[in-house]
RNA sequence: GCCCCCUUCGUCUAUCGGUUAGGACGUCGGCUUUUCAAGCCGAAAAGAGGAGUUCGAUUCUCCUAGGGGGCGCCA
């Protein structure tokens, strides 16, 4: 038997967190274990689900890497032999029918023509009595007449699903091990709704058969719903796969992540510079983990070494400050022309000329100060005064360090010397920078500060020396020019 | 209210009856150093509480507490 699992979000929001999570664990079980992975669409929410949303999800899923086998595209034209793969066209096709047909005749199913308005006054009216708020099943044994005095008022039903009372649900989840609930204390579910699209409940049952699937890996959301889904496997006589439930993800609050805790969906993650592959290994940490918990994996080595067993089953807090820390690392991993590239658009939606620079010199630069990133969104602060056209001075560092009495003196020097060195180059920079200190009895520290500020406005930023060779001899001369009117007036005792 | 799930450093986690309870992020200290980082070295930091079972429990059982989820013609 081969795996097949699924993703299958319903289209009513972005691709969250705990969905990529999710969507993850899947394609990580497949990719491990040569099966097929699924996206399919859960759009039978006729309110809230959207084309924009349903496209969302794809992007996302596009940018952390989490290719599907079987399942809509981008183009519009699906791929996979169990299609249609949203519910909507599988419902509008009659995918469903036969299913409802079949459990109303051998009596799985009753018809309920109970009002949504009915149904609420019943809830608020038992959790008032401290009762259970679920459905009591006053529908399940209507008379033919009764059933024709509804519909002789023109109400249209719903199709529930009629569950035992006796005896227990029980299944063994491979990470959680048995879980079992008393039948008794279930409810009969809505199959069908009025409209005649099917409940989640149902579709999600139907559509796993018939696309072959061997593994559910979901949220814990789920596990009420898988005990009324096995039942229904039951009274189809349909296998029912092997149900995972995912703890969920929380906030630093300990409830379960949302808008609330900052972001609401991966492409925010991606707008700020995340990159996929540190994305994907971090959310894997996040409710598994290896026997030596390893926490940096190779391309490719997170799909081998994957399993079910090292699912943890407790929930966890996602750890934003971990997650900048491993992109990092995955940052220092990239080579210097990828990162240019990856840089490269957030350099442009910062508003950097990059154009005034060849390529060649943008992946130096931007290779300058490469184990500073955390995100791609730093880059551009750290990395300005390479294009701009003028320095833009911190006045903390101007009044540390150029207001230094000594300063003025030590610019005018230097930047003679470096006005006639022969080879404007990193050791020569430095090698006559140093030399330059000695010949006036300077402290290397006293000439290189005043440098370093002049030629970038700061005292904090990439290593000197090679900084002044990729901004070359006119740029630097002009700078440390430009620099001295903003030095003391008074002079220091030497130089 | 009822049902289900969960409980090791602040956080992510290892351990599958016997360990100085290990690793990682973060924090703190040191080294390195032209700045900031990075890197290296080191430190502080944990088994929710209570009963059992056992020669021995973080590990198995039960109870309590705390947290989370569910109880929709939402998924």
């Amino acid at each position: 038997m081969t795996l097949r699992v699924r993703f299958a979000p319903s289209p009513t929001g972005n691709l969250h967190l705990g969905g990529a999570r999710t969507a993850l664990f899947n394609w990580l079980l497949a990719r491990r274990h040569k099966g097929t992975f699924i996206l399919r669409i859960e759009d039978t929410d006729e309110l809230r689900s959207t084309a924009e949303f349903e496209d969302s999800i794809i992007r996302g899923m596009t940018w952390l890497g989490l290719d599907w086998d079987e399942g809509p595209v981008p183009s519009g034209v699906e791929k996979g032999e169990y299609g249609p793969y949203l519910q909507s066209r599988r419902a509008d096709t009659g995918v469903y029918t036969p299913f409802v047909d079949r459990l109303l005749a051998e009596g799985h199913a009753y018809y309920c023509y109970c009002t949504p308005e009915e149904l609420e006054e019943e809830r608020k009216r038992a959790l008032l009595e401290k009762r259970p708020p679920r459905y009591n099943g006053r529908c399940r044994n209507l008379t033919e007449a009764q059933r024709g005095e509804f519909e002789a008022q023109g109400r249209k039903p719903v199709v529930r699903f009629k569950m035992p009372t006796e005896n227990a649900t029980v299944f063994t989840d491979p990470v959680r091990g048995e879980i079992r609930f008393e039948n008794k204390l279930l409810y009969d579910f809505v199959m069908r709704k009025e409209s005649g699209y099917p409940t989640y409940n149902f579709a999600c049952v139907i559509d796993d058969h018939l696309m072959k699937i061997s593994h559910v890996i979901r949220g814990d959301d789920h596990i009420s719903n898988t005990a009324h889904q096995i039942n229904l496997y039951n009274a189809l006589k349909f296998e029912h796969p092997v149900f995972i439930h995912l703890s969920m993800i929380h906030g630093p609050d300990g409830t379960k992540l949302s808008k609330r805790h900052g972001h609401t969906g991966v492409f925010e993650y991606e707008a700020e510079g995340f990159l996929p592959e540190a994305m994907r290994n971090y959310l894997a940490l996040l409710g598994w983990s290896t026997p030596d918990s390893q926490q940096i994996f190779a391309p490719g080595e997170l799909e081998q070494k994957f399993d079910i067993a090292g699912c943890q089953k407790n929930p966890a807090v996602f750890d934003p400050v971990k997650l900048r820390w491993m992109n990092g690392e995955y940052i220092r991993m990239l080579s210097r022309e990828d990162l240019a590239d990856r840089a490269l658009p957030f350099l442009q939606k910062a508003g950097i000329a990059t154009g005034a620079v060849s390529r060649e010199t943008l992946v130096k630069i931007v290779g300058i100060e490469q184990e500073k990133y955390k995100v791609l969104t730093d880059i551009p602060g750290l990395l300005d005064f390479f294009f701009t056209k003028e320095v833009k001075f911190d006045e903390a560092s101007v009044g540390k360090v150029l207001k230094n009495p000594a300063a003025r003196k030590i610019l005018e020097g230097i930047c003679g010397v470096y006005a006639a060195l022969p080879d404007f180059r990193e050791a020569e920079l430095e090698a006559a920078a140093r030399k330059f200190a000695e010949a006036n009895g300077l402290k290397a520290g006293q000439v290189f500060h005043p440098l370093r500020v002049s030629v970038s406005g700061r005292t904090q930023g990439p290593t000197l020396f090679l900084m002044l060779e990729y901004m070359g001899r006119e740029k630097v001369v002009e700078r440390l020019k430009a620099a001295l009117p903003l030095c003391s007036a008074e002079e220091g005792e030497k130089v």
